[in-house]
DNA sequence: ATCCCATCTTTGAACGATCAAACGCACGCT
DNA sequence: AGCGTGCGTTTGATCGTTCAAAGATGGGAT
């Protein structure tokens, strides 16, 4: 008997505990209220029953849907995708602590996706926001705080005022300690391969290799181009062909790194023996036999976790202490053959 | 006037429009129903008032969420995340035409998972599911089944009988066509480097690289090993380091491709000159230069589209012709330079 | 003995949509 | 004139939950 049926209610469960409907209620969401042993007793029921309380009528009355939003960015933008792909699970993972689950949706760049926005808002079929993939320009921070619409984002608004929540990786503060660590292994010639200057995130990592080049005693010396690997390669080769070529780069990521990595190799260069090379992202290719580039691995799994509390706390659903609008978060440096002689130090195995 | 509040209801579209709650909703459930004339005000009153329907009380009354559950893989289950990324955003989007979206959540592998696929059911938060990373003795499809949950599998369900309904990559078909192509260029020995027997999807792309060596009289020669980079170069290095060395390697994934083309660089051999190299999954590190690995293509978009096809179809909200319950799809071989001569052919530019 | 109060529990009324059935009305047929 | 028919519209009930307020119960304090 006691079938588990898949059609438990709130009322059926009370019927069998003998209790009344808001008495079940209270027991989960107001346990205190309730005498000990009736608790005992509807928590019985609802054990028999497997009675798990119906969604949308909690979102009804409640005027929550306990979902969080989410944009899949638009696709194959290529070079983040590795790292929100963790973002993702982070928050996904996050959320589900609280009771909270993620929904995606998709939306075209720019001011025509924020009618996606405003649809889901109008249905309240989500409680707020988290944005992810924040450029320069972006139009979402300023809307979504002009309607008073809870939001997170994993970036800084880089434009104008500092508008909304964000927790970001601290680029600078990296690039600063892969020039340090470059510096401690005797390179003196140390070039940065950037992005165009405008793009917020390589306008930030830029700025820490400056500023620790100046610190050092250290002449910047910044090449720039659009794009990923290819560019790299071709930006390297400039580099490494010119007068007074130097003897590591620092490059604005990953990708950047994987063709400076290829200018290397084709003029005979050893990574870390010849020429030093470190990139920004700790994408998964990096610790590839055969590529092993040192890299700033940015705390993914912790931006989630501060993205969701942060959100959480503007819903009212956690107390968090009054704490700052953004955290600035250090990336670590994970330092590989490519900027370290294979010399000295047990052949470290490199991992698959 | 008519200030577009948040608050708009099917009631207060009504009296703006002079008609009842039911007329407005069949304006937006079933126009037909309508008069022309009287359509046309209430779509007018929508517009003014900025109506969308509330998701929460729909679904109540209708018994249905609009939502699909799709479990985000463990963390960092590493080689498959960039496909699974773009599989994401395809049913995001397919499922984005016709009303749905997609709920994420996390569940730990095996049985331990299942309750929280029980208990998003229990709540009537999904209607149904898309599962994704099926593995050999996977619970989730014959549980489902059992259930009467609908849900579409991204991969066949390797074990037993064929449980539910799936879409999947002919692994065999593809590897099938890499052999051609090698055998095509004139290589006669070609071997594969493997997953151990057992994993279903390595199974399945192992027997076709033997299906066709078969066919084009070649001796098949299979080495396997667990992992990923790091084992598909030390299976490499043995391979070329052997008698009878091999003139072509045709790997169970880009991972292993990877480890292989580090073995040829270790002996200073040159991929697609001296050996070629093909991969599976045409990741994103394969069109790096200096990469430039030859790789089959899985279509993930339209896999997407088809789960997403197949799911509503199981739910009712499309009618589907009575397809076949299962769809296999064949990736396409993208030849890259390392299965090419670098001599002919105009010098590609390789993409950023 | 009376009253008050605290504790525990129940009752009615929402939340905002859809379903099912009833209603009004003009039309054509007998 | 009377009657069934079909179309367009409205009405009442319902989905399952929580809110707000009211009811029961027992135990001190006066």
């Amino acid at each position: 008997m006691a079938t588990p049926e898949s059609g438990a209610t709130l009322e059926s469960v009370a019927s069998a505990a003998g209790v009344s409907r808001q008495t079940v209620s209270n027991v989960l969401n107001a346990p205190e209220r309730v005498a000990p042993e009736t608790r005992q007793r509807v928590e019985e029921a609802i054990q028999a029953l497997r009675y798990r309380p119906n969604r949308s009528a909690r979102s009804l009355r409640t005027r929550m849907s306990n979902l969080i939003g989410y944009c899949v960015p638009p696709a194959a933008a290529g070079n983040l995708n590795p790292v929100l792909d963790r973002f993702v699970h982070a928050v996904t993972e996050s959320a589900a602590q609280h009771g909270f689950h993620v929904l995606l949706f998709t939306a075209p760049a720019g001011d025509a996706g924020l009618d996606r926005y405003a649809e889901l808002l109008a249905q309240r079929a989500v409680d707020g926001f988290v944005l992810a993939d924040t450029v320069v320009a972006d139009p979402r921070p300023r809307w979504l705080t002009e309607q008073s619409v809870p939001f997170v984002a994993f970036g800084r608004s880089w434009s104008g005022p500092d508008i909304g929540r964000w927790v970001d990786v601290d680029g600078a503060a990296g690039m600063t300690e892969a020039v340090e660590h470059l510096h401690a292994l005797g390179h003196r010639r140390i070039a940065f391969i950037g992005w165009p200057e405008g793009s917020g995130v390589g306008d930030d990592r830029v700025a820490g290799y400056t500023a620790a080049c100046r610190r050092l005693g250290l002449d910047p010396r910044i090449v720039r181009a659009e794009g990923g690997a290819g560019t790299g390669r071709a930006l390297a080769t400039t580099l490494l062909d010119g007068d007074d070529a130097p003897s590591a780069l620092v490059c604005v990521s990953d990708d950047s790194a994987y063709g400076a990595l290829r200018a290397l190799a084709d003029r005979g260069l050893q990574p870390g023996e010849d020429v030093a090379v470190v990139g920004f992202d700790d994408t998964p290719a990096a610790r590839l036999p055969g590529v092993d580039l040192t890299s700033l691995s940015q705390p993914i799994e912790q931006i989630g976790r501060e993205v969701v509390q942060m959100l959480l706390g503007l819903l009212g659903v956690v107390v968090t202490p009054p704490g700052p609008e953004h955290r600035l978060l250090r990336p670590s440096l994970v330092v590989r053959a490519s900027s370290r002689p294979a010399g000295p130090g047990p052949a470290a195995p490199t991992e698959a």
